[in-house]
DNA sequence: TTAATACATTGCAATAATACGATTAATAAA
DNA sequence: TTTATTAATCGTATTATTGCAATGTATTAA
């Protein structure tokens, strides 16, 4: 029927699901290496910098924002985005966790 | 047009996304946190334990397995899966790079 | 006030993803 | 061989995502 069953599942599947995906697309790990590498926000720069159509990467900000992976602020006529710094953690830790917990190959398949 | 122009973005960036859509699911997550949890591998048992038909969890796999985050051998009737150890190193690897090149708030915005 | 700049929103078209019933393929048991 | 079991694949309906032109909004500069 194309719609996700997320009742089915426990918040933390939901939740882990959600921000992966808002992070699954190249544009948008891009958005966020260049919020990494200039660790002072940016906005427009990144409609030059990355070869889409200014509502597109305002598309992508808005989807990283809604997510909790990025935060905005106005900042004159133009828009700063950064990190948000809590999320951030969170989401290294959990992923952190969930990487660590395999234990190698055991001889399975 | 609903077409990813990934010819603008790097190998690394299309790679890791991609990576990350596949695991962008609560289902995948929740069969890849079993196959996690009994180190030795799984099969049928994800119908059962997770409320969704056959065609949709088999079709979940696949998507785990093109990706090449996990592996099957067939084990008679059944089929046997568990995590790639290749992929889930290098995952583990980059993400874990990804997420700690953030140094903290610098107060931005 | 007027014009310019920087983003956000809207609307549209095209493609991708989700879920499942039905069917098929292959192995195991009778 | 026949039957049962397991899982993959196909077809289809529904919903989501991607990308952009056009438009709207708010702030700055003249």
């Amino acid at each position: 029927m194309g719609l996700t069953k997320s009742e089915i599942f426990t918040d933390e599947q939901n939740q882990l699901s959600q921000l992966l995906k808002a992070m699954a697309h190249p544009a948008r790990i891009a958005i966020l290496q260049r919020i990494l590498i200039s660790n002072t926000c940016i906005c427009g720069d990144l409609v030059e910098e990355l070869g889409l159509a200014q509502a597109t990467i305002s598309q992508h900000l808005k989807e990283l924002k809604t997510a909790g992976i990025i935060q905005g602020t106005i900042e004159g006529v133009s828009v700063c985005y950064c990190i948000n710094p809590v999320t951030w953690k969170m989401m290294e830790h959990q992923l952190g966790a969930f990487f660590s917990s395999y234990k190698g190959e055991v001889k399975c398949c």
